[in-house]
RNA sequence: GGCAGCGUAGCUCAGUGGUAGAGCAGGGGAAUCAUAAUCCCUUGGUCGGGGGUUCAAAUCCCUCCGCUGCUACCA
C-alpha cells in the first residue's frame, strides 16, 4: 500500500465573534486531536481551517459594531485566530473565505456548473427595504404571524408556532433592521444550481458510507433526498461576498454575490490554497485536493450536526457538476449538540461558556479532556459545573496528575531523583507491560476511528492502570526489605509517566509537554510521536542514572467555591 | 404539522437477538509514595409505557408518552 496523507478540514467558524464550547467540540477541537494522532503517528497531516465571513449576517453586525465590513472581519478573524490558537488548535493554515484564493475557486467552480448546464437564471421576488436601502433575507423581515398572531414573527418562520413562512404572508412587516415599514417586493435575478439532477448521484455516494459514517450524518442526508431536494439559489443581493464574474450570464446577475453557502466550503480548497502561498509550496495545494495527485489523499471532515445539509448534499453537488476530479470528503465525522444545563448555549442572552472566557478561569487542556471525554456522539449531551469539575478533578487530578506527582516525588525522596538501574521487571511489571500491549492498540484503533469518548476512556484505563500497579508493587514498602525491587517500581513508574505523555499528547498538548518534562526534557520537538515500539521497549526506554526533575501538581482541583462562583458569573441553572 | 435522533443504575453514558455494563456518586475495607490522592470489595436498574414476532428482545415490528434537533433566505 501507498503512503496515505490526511487531509482534515474543520467546519468554518462563522466569523461573527468567539464560539462556544459546543462548536468547538462539534469541529474544532475534535479535528484537532484527530490531525494530533494522525501526526503523533507519523502520518502526512494536513488541517485545514479559515473564517467564513461572507454573508448579510456578517454586514449587518459590522453595522452594529459601527465598522466597514473589512475592518471587521479583519479584527475578527484576528480575534479568533487568537482564541484558538491559545486552546491548543494546531491548523497548518487557518484561513478567510474572503481572501484572493477562495474568490477565484468559487468563480471557477461556478463557471464550470455553468458550463455544464447546472445553473439556471431565475426572477424572484424579493422584500426591498427603502429605509435600509437594500433587500433583506427573509429572517429580517419582521410580522404578525398570520397563523398565530404573534407580533414579532421572522419572515422565515415563526418562532412562537414555529410554522415556516415566506416574509409576503407576514402581517404589516417591518425591517428588522431600521424598523421602517417601508418595504416592497422587487424582482431579482439569481443563478440557482439544479440540485435535483444529482439526487441519483447523491444517494449512490451517501448509501456507499452507509457502514462508515455515523447514523446522524446518513439519516439527515438521506432526509434531504427523500423530502426532494429543491434547486437551490446560490447567488444573493448584498454586498459581502464573492462576485458572480460577468461570463455567467451575460452581466444579468451584476452586481450580485455568491451566497455564503456557496462558498464556505469551497474556502477549504481556497485555504489549501492559502497555506500553500503562506509556506512557498507553490501549486502544492492542488495535490492535495485534485485529481490522480491525490488518490493517496484520505480526507476527513468534522462539523456540528446543523452543518451535515452543505456537506453531504450541497457542497458535493458543486464538485460533482464541476465534472473535474476534486476530492470528495470520504470519512465524515458529525457531532450533536452540547447543552448547558439542559438548554442551549445563547450569544445572545449570554447562557453557556465561550472560548474566551473559558480560558479566562481555567487552562486549555482542563477543556479539551472533558470536551474530548464527553464529546456529544452519540446525542447531545450536557455541560454542568459540577459534572465539569467532577471529570477534571477525578481524571486529571486525582487519577494521571496525582500518579505522577507521587511516583516522581518517591523518586526524589529515596533514589536521589534519578531513574534507578537496578533490579528486574517481575511477575507485576510483566503483568503490567501486557495489559498495556492491550490498550494502547485499542486506543489507538479508538482514535483512529475518531470514536473521542472511548478513546479517551481507554486514555484513563491505562492511567489507572498505572496506579493499579504502583498500589499493587508498593515501592514504598518493598525498599525496606529488597532495595532492588523497589527501584525497578520506580523504573517502571517514572516510564509509565513517560509514555502517558505520549499517549496524552492529542488530547492535552501542554500537559503532556509538562509531564514529558518532567522525565525528559524535549527541547523544540512540537509533536510527540505515539508509541510505536513494542510495550517492552517503550517501557524500558530511560536511561538508569538519567535524572528527572523535581516534581509540581500539574492540575490544580477545582473547588466548590469556584463552581459557584462560575455558575453565578455564566447563568448558571435557570432556563 | 412533517421528519430525524434520543429515552438503560442517583448522575454522565456504553451495549443492535443469547444469563443487564463502565465511570462518577453512595457503602465497607486496605495502604500511607502522593494534590485526603490511590487500590480492592460492594449497594443499586421489571433497559420510558403497552402490545407483537422469536426457543430467546435493551436490541426486530406496531403503538402511545416524553425530551431534543431539523424543516432549505441566519450561518
Amino acid at each position: 500500500m501507498s503512503k496515505r496523507r490526511v487531509l482534515i478540514t474543520s467546519a468554518l467558524p462563522y466569523i461573527n465573534g468567539i464560539k462556544h464550547l459546543g462548536n468547538l467540540v462539534g469541529s474544532m477541537l475534535t479535528a484537532d486531536v484527530f490531525a494530533r494522532f494522525q501526526r503523533a503517528r507519523g502520518v502526512e497531516t494536513l488541517f485545514i481551517c479559515a473564517t467564513d465571513e461572507h454573508g448579510s449576517t456578517t454586514e449587518l453586525a459590522a453595522l452594529e459594531a459601527g465598522q466597514d465590513v473589512v475592518t471587521f472581519c479583519a479584527e475578527q478573524h484576528a480575534a479568533q485566530a487568537d482564541v484558538c490558537r491559545r486552546f491548543g488548535l494546531s491548523w497548518n493554515h487557518f484561513g478567510r473565505s474572503s481572501n484572493r484564493p477562495n474568490h477565484e475557486l468559487t468563480q471557477h467552480f461556478a463557471r464550470q456548473l455553468w458550463k455544464n448546464g447546472h445553473l439556471e437564471i431565475r426572477s424572484t421576488k424579493q422584500v426591498y427595504s427603502n429605509a435600509d436601502g437594500r433587500f433583506l433575507p427573509d429572517r429580517y423581515v419582521i410580522g404578525t404571524c398570520p397563523h398565530c398572531g404573534y407580533p414579532s414573527a421572522r419572515g422565515d418562520q415563526c418562532e412562537n408556532c414555529t410554522r415556516v413562512l415566506d416574509p409576503a404572508d407576514l402581517i404589516a412587516p417591518r425591517s428588522a433592521i431600521s424598523g421602517s415599514s417601508d418595504l416592497e417586493i422587487r424582482d431579482s435575478t439569481h443563478l440557482f444550481l439544479k440540485q435535483s439532477q444529482f439526487v441519483p448521484q447523491l444517494r449512490e455516494w451517501i448509501a456507499s458510507h452507509k457502514n462508515d459514517w455515523p447514523l446522524l450524518v446518513t439519516s439527515i442526508a438521506n432526509k434531504w433526498l427523500d423530502e426532494g431536494l429543491h434547486d437551490r439559489g446560490i447567488t444573493r443581493d448584498v454586498e459581502w461576498g464573492v462576485p458572480v464574474p460577468d461570463d455567467i450570464g451575460d452581466g444579468q446577475l451584476k452586481g450580485k454575490v455568491f451566497y455564503v453557502w456557496f462558498d464556505a466550503p469551497i474556502e477549504y480548497i481556497g485555504a489549501t490554497w492559502e497555506w500553500a502561498e503562506a509556506n512557498n509550496r507553490g501549486n502544492e495545494w492542488k495535490s492535495w485536493w485534485f485529481g490522480e495527485e491525490a488518490r493517496d489523499v484520505a480526507y476527513f471532515q468534522f462539523m456540528g450536526k446543523d452543518n451535515i445539509p452543505f456537506h453531504t448534499v450541497g457542497f458535493p453537488v458543486t464538485v460533482m457538476g464541476s465534472d473535474e476530479p476534486w476530492k470528495l470528503v470520504d470519512q465524515l465525522k458529525g457531532f450533536n449538540y452540547i447543552n448547558y444545563y439542559g438548554g442551549k448555549f445563547s450569544t445572545s442572552q449570554k447562557r453557556g461558556v465561550f472560548m474566551d472566557t473559558a480560558l479566562e478561569i481555567l487552562p486549555a487542556d482542563y477543556w479539551r479532556y472533558y470536551l474530548i471525554a464527553n464529546a456529544p456522539e452519540g446525542s447531545d449531551s450536557n455541560f454542568t459545573w459540577e459534572h465539569f469539575a467532577g471529570v477534571v478533578n477525578k481524571d486529571l487530578a486525582d487519577v494521571l496528575g496525582n500518579f505522577v506527582n507521587r511516583i516522581t516525588r518517591f523518586c526524589a525522596s529515596r533514589f536521589d531523583g534519578r531513574v534507578p538501574g537496578e533490579g528486574a521487571y517481575g511477575e507485576d511489571e510483566h503483568a503490567l507491560i501486557a495489559e498495556l500491549g492491550k490498550r494502547v492498540p485499542a486506543c489507538a484503533e479508538l482514535f483512529e476511528r475518531a470514536e473521542f469518548r472511548k478513546a479517551a476512556a481507554e486514555l484513563r484505563a491505562i492511567w489507572v492502570a498505572g496506579n493499579e500497579y504502583l498500589t499493587h508493587a508498593a515501592p514504598w514498602t518493598t525498599i525496606k526489605t529488597d532495595r532492588d525491587r523497589a527501584a525497578a517500581s520506580v523504573r517502571l513508574g517514572l516510564n509509565l509517566v513517560h509514555i502517558f505523555s505520549h499517549l496524552a499528547w492529542p488530547v492535552i498538548p501542554a500537559m503532556a509537554r509538562q509531564i514529558h518534562e518532567t522525565i525528559q526534557p524535549l527541547g523544540d520537538r512540537v509533536t510527540i510521536p505515539w508509541p510505536s515500539g513494542s510495550l517492552d521497549e517503550e517501557l524500558d526506554q530511560l536511561e538508569a542514572g538519567q535524572p528527572i526533575r523535581s516534581p509540581q501538581v500539574l492540575f490544580a482541583k477545582i473547588t466548590d467555591e469556584q463552581i459557584m462562583e462560575w455558575t453565578a458569573r455564566f447563568g448558571g441553572t435557570e432556563t
